[in-house]
DNA sequence: TGCATGCTGTGAAAAACGTAACAGCAATAC
DNA sequence: GTATTGCTGTTACGTTTTTCACAGCATGCA
């Protein structure tokens, strides 16, 4: 089982690896790589280790199969399915913005009250009545839900997610949620992140 | 000095604490804020040592005092004061999502290139011509920046806001970007987080 | 008042995480 | 072919973060 940090860091350098600009160098260093990533050269070693990549000495990595190491890693056979609850200004954002990018994953379903917003494509991606989200999730066999409703209502649309079958939730109203063990949750709270910014920024200009 | 991890977790706490809707109790034992939280009793009252708060056996932690002592630690003298640059969809949101809410942190000033956004209130905020980064950030003194811009324009944003004296970032682009030492920078790359919910997903599916 | 209860504060152990160091080897130069 | 270079894989170490365990005490009740 791999740390939730190493993941974090495996997905990120299969995207520098993936954006890289110049095709020709068909070979990268840990110093590399790790320079682009913003950890050291020993950190990185340490993370492809765990996968098991195998680089070589005076060459270094293999762009290519590097790339598709981390993939045999990270995705699973086919690309998991994500479903998007409360197509507000943050859900639009966010499905508008996985569309753009050739990705492994793909939002098949969202779901909203509003009926301004169900029963049509918003962002490329049809919208359904929030009620559906039993039938539909279950039925398709959608694994991840991104949740950005009110927070009064989030604990409710996750417990409906759970009941469905989802076994991930990527949650950005402003609540922890209470799921079961064997559903993944993470959090993304603004409010929380800014106040931490705040803080460390604060601290720093104190300092100098 | 107080570690990421338990910051976040004080902020989440005061959060907690203040958005609850039985005012009556004036105390709460560790075990029940904990559980609030998410986190176990021992986790609750280490953090809560580290700010030097201290409450009674048998009691319990005084609800308004112990939030009081939080904002002490995690405020300073005056609320932050905050700009965000880029007022495209994800910008808008997170813009209304924070007037929305009483807050310390006061969203101050935005920014974009765009002429139909800039010189014009939108969700609430003043919005400005991108090249006065440097002329209201420094002026008005604002140490927190929220970065929403499109990613191939991110380190160009984010180098301006250092050199106008910005000691903090909240990215959301989905790049790496590099700030010198004493700038204190978060990334929240969706991709990022959507991927590593999607592989414990799998993980959690694969063992059942 | 005095006793029993059970929660707090905290030192000590455990776990998670990152860093440093180096032996071994692939590539290159000569 | 051989020597040299310098990067990799991995182990050992240091640091940070979390959990455990329990002594001590404030509280509520008899
Ligand atoms: N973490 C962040 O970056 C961030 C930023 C902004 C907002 N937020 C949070 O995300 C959430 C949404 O924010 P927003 O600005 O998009 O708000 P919004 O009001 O624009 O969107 C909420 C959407 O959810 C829908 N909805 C309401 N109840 C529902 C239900 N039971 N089932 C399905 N859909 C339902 C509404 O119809 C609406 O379309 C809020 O909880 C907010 O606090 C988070
Ligand atoms: N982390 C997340 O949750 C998340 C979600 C969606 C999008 N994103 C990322 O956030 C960024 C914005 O996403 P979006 O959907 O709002 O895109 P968008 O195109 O709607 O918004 C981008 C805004 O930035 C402005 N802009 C462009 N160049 C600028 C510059 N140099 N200075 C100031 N403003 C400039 C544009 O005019 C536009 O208004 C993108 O990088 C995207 O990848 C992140």
């Amino acid at each position: 089982m791999i740390s939730e940090k190493t993941v974090e860091r495996l997905s990120l350098y299969r995207w520098l690896l993936e954006m890289r600009v110049d095709k020709n160098t068909l070979s990268l260093f840990s110093h590399q790589i790790a320079s682009m990533a913003c950890v050291t050269p020993a950190q990185l070693r340490r993370d492809l280790m765990v996968i098991g990549y195998t680089g070589s000495p005076g060459r270094g990595y293999l762009v290519k199969d590097l790339a598709e190491s981390i993939c045999s890693v990270l995705d699973g056979d086919e690309p998991a399915k994500v479903a998007l609850v409360g197509m507000g200004n943050l859900g639009r954002a966010i499905v508008s913005f996985l569309r753009g990018r050739r990705s492994r994953l793909k939002v098949v379903a969202t779901f909203d009250t509003d009926s301004r917003k169900t029963g049509r494509v918003i962002s490329g991606c049809r919208c359904y009545e929030q009620d559906k989200i039993e039938e539909i999730v279950a039925g398709r066999q959608i694994s991840v839900a991104v949740i950005t409703v009110p927070s009064d209502v989030a604990q409710k649309v996750a417990d409906r997610l759970v009941n469905s079958g989802i076994k991930g939730i990527l949650n950005y109203a402003p609540v922890p949620l209470r799921v079961p063990d064997g559903v993944y949750l993470e959090n993304r709270d603004v409010t929380t992140a800014l106040e931490k910014v705040a803080y460390f920024a604060r601290e720093s200009k104190e300092k100098e």
